[in-house]
This record gives structure tokens, C-alpha cells and sequence, in this order.
DNA sequence: AGCTGCACCCGAACGC
DNA sequence: TGCGTTCGGGTGCAGC
């Protein structure tokens, strides 16, 4: 599942094979992905189109097309791959971007989780779904983490909250956490100035590792080339429960929190007595 | 303001 | 073996 070091991959492989590249067609296999505009004014606009520079805010990945901009959410499992136009398509296929050269940029989404929305340039900034992202989790001080992680929420819930921040998934907010040994639960501002400054480094320690790993490979994703990311494997809690911590030996537990699965260490990121929290360790999965 | 639950979708994992 | 059920994941939204 794509979270910010597995689009950051895509782009930097899509960054080699695209600019200069003209759309020549464009065919919507499966109307839901597009958001807008309408379908037949989506493939319209875009033919004609030439590939130019490649951002990401977030986990969202943005495309200058000449006078437009595609901006587009891989969510869970959406995937880009380059093909000869002639290549048969397999039943995951959403959309087809046929380019100059004969070749063929392809979207592809098990579960028809992903979006596209194709923008005027230069309006995209102002779109309500990016104007709201917080700032990217990799260019971002840590005086300003430090104000942002000041409310009283739990800080697994903050470092989900892409208004918060943008880019970090679930893999990466319970492995910072870990390295930060901070209990997922902490409202984060009851932290103290150590604990969130170790979080910080923690975090932006995880998503560099991530990036220089080629991004994690839990459930499907691989690169364009079709390689699987490495960083599961340096995982320290992300699919460990039950498995002694790398640092105290306590096996590491999964229990829900702010809503999602978390799995983290009970020795090594308990919770100061002096900070109490509802129902702890409520929804607990496993010992 | 912050939380919980739900919808979206479908393969994987599980239960019988 | 083969069916049926449940779950999870990112986001946006409704309701409390």
C-alpha cells in the first residue's frame, strides 16, 4: 500500500520515462476512478497533452500536462506501468494514456480504491483535497512538527492526520513510533520536549530508510519495473506481534488505536504513569 | 475539537 | 474440498 516512500519510488521512476512524452489517446476503462470532470471531457482535455514535471504533496502524485494538471491517489493498491500499446490488458486495467512512440502509460487498481483528478494548471494548490494537506511529512522543520504535535490527541492519530502532515500511512507511523518509544496512545501533548523531538527523528529516520529501500512491499506494491520494496523486511513492529522486540525481548502486541490496527512494544513504549488515556489498551487483538 | 463508525472495493484469511 | 463470512486499508463524511 502506497504510503508517502512508495509514491516518492513511482515518481522518481516515472520522472525517467515520461517528460517530453505526448498523450496521443486516453480511454477510461472504469468511470469511478476519474472524479473530474465528466469521463468523455477527462479523455478530451488530456489528448494532446505533453508530460512535463512530476510532484508529490503527500501520498498524492501530480502530473504538469501543459495547460492541465493530473493529480492522482494510488490509495491502496493503484499502480502505474509503462507498455507497448499493443500489450494484451489484464481485468485490473482502469486507464489507458496511449503515447507518442507507441507506447502505453497504464493505470492499474485491484480494488478501484485509487482517484484522478485533472485540474487547470495551476489551480490544483487550491483544490479543497490538497489545499487542506498539511505540510509533506519529508520537508517539513521540526520547530513546526513540534507545534503541530502540541494538541491533545492521541499522537498515532496525528501522524495519520494528513491535514497534520501529509504522507505518512500506518507502516510508518508505528515504526516511528517505535523508534521513538512512544505509546501510540500518548496524547501528544503530554509528550515531553525529548519524546517529541525523538519522534520527529524517528519518523523522518523511517520514511529516508523506506525511500533508500525502494518502499515497502506488504500486501502488493512493486516499482514500475515491477521490483517489490525491501523495507518490510527492516521493519521493527509492522506485522511483528507476538514477536520479541528487538530491544526488551517483550513480544510486540496489536491492538486498535485511533481507529486502526497498531502493533507496538509494551515494555519499551509504555505510558509514563503520570499520563492516563481512556480505556487502555482497549480493543487489545493479541497478548 | 476529537472520537467513532461507515462507505467505498475485493483478495486473503479464516470458520465451518 | 468448497462454500460463506470477516477483515483491512486511506480518505471523506456523518453523527455524537
Amino acid at each position: 500500500m502506497p504510503e508517502l516512500p512508495e509514491v516518492e519510488i513511482v515518481r522518481q521512476q516515472l520522472l525517467q520515462v515520461l517528460p517530453g512524452k505526448e498523450i496521443v489517446a486516453c480511454h477510461v476503462l472504469t468511470p469511478r476512478i476519474v472524479r473530474q470532470p465528466e469521463v468523455a471531457a477527462f479523455e478530451k482535455r488530456i489528448v494532446g497533452s505533453r508530460f512535463g514535471e512530476i510532484w508529490r504533496r503527500g501520498k498524492y502524485l501530480l502530473f504538469q500536462l501543459g495547460k492541465w494538471e493530473l493529480v492522482t491517489h494510488l490509495r491502496m493498491e493503484g499502480r502505474f506501468g509503462l507498455f507497448d500499446a499493443r500489450a494484451p490488458l489484464d481485468g485490473y486495467t482502469h486507464l489507458l494514456f496511449t503515447l507518442n512512440g507507441g507506447s502505453q502509460l497504464r493505470y492499474r487498481d485491484v480494488r478501484k480504491f485509487g482517484t484522478m483528478d485533472l485540474l487547470e494548471a495551476g489551480q490544483a494548490a487550491s483544490a479543497p483535497f490538497l489545499a487542506g494537506l498539511g505540510p509533506d511529512a519529508l520537508d517539513l522543520s521540526y520547530e513546526d512538527f513540534a507545534t503541530r504535535f502540541q494538541r491533545p490527541r492521541q499522537v498515532k492519530a496525528l501522524l495519520l492526520d494528513q491535514h497534520v502532515l501529509a504522507g505518512v500511512g500506518n507502516i510508518y507511523a508505528d515504526e516511528a513510533l517505535w523508534r521513538a518509544r512512544v505509546h501510540p496512545s500518548c496524547p501528544a501533548d503530554r509528550l515531553s520536549e525529548p519524546e517529541r523531538r525523538s519522534l520527529y527523528e524517528g519518523l523522518q529516520e523511517t520514511l529516508h530508510e523506506a525511500i533508500a529501500c525502494g518502499g515497502s512491499t506488504v500486501r502488493s506494491f512493486v516499482d514500475m519495473l515491477g521490483h517489490a520494496g525491501q523495507f518490510q523486511l527492516h521493519c521493527h513492529v509492522y506485522g511483528r506481534q507476538g514477536e520479541p522486540c528487538e530491544r526488551c525481548k517483550t513480544p510486540i502486541v496489536k491492538a486498535k488505536i485511533a481507529g486502526r490496527g497498531t502493533s507496538f512494544c509494551p515494555q519499551c513504549q509504555r505510558l509514563r504513569t503520570s499520563v492516563k488515556i481512556a480505556g487502555p489498551y482497549e480493543g487489545r487483538l493479541s497478548p
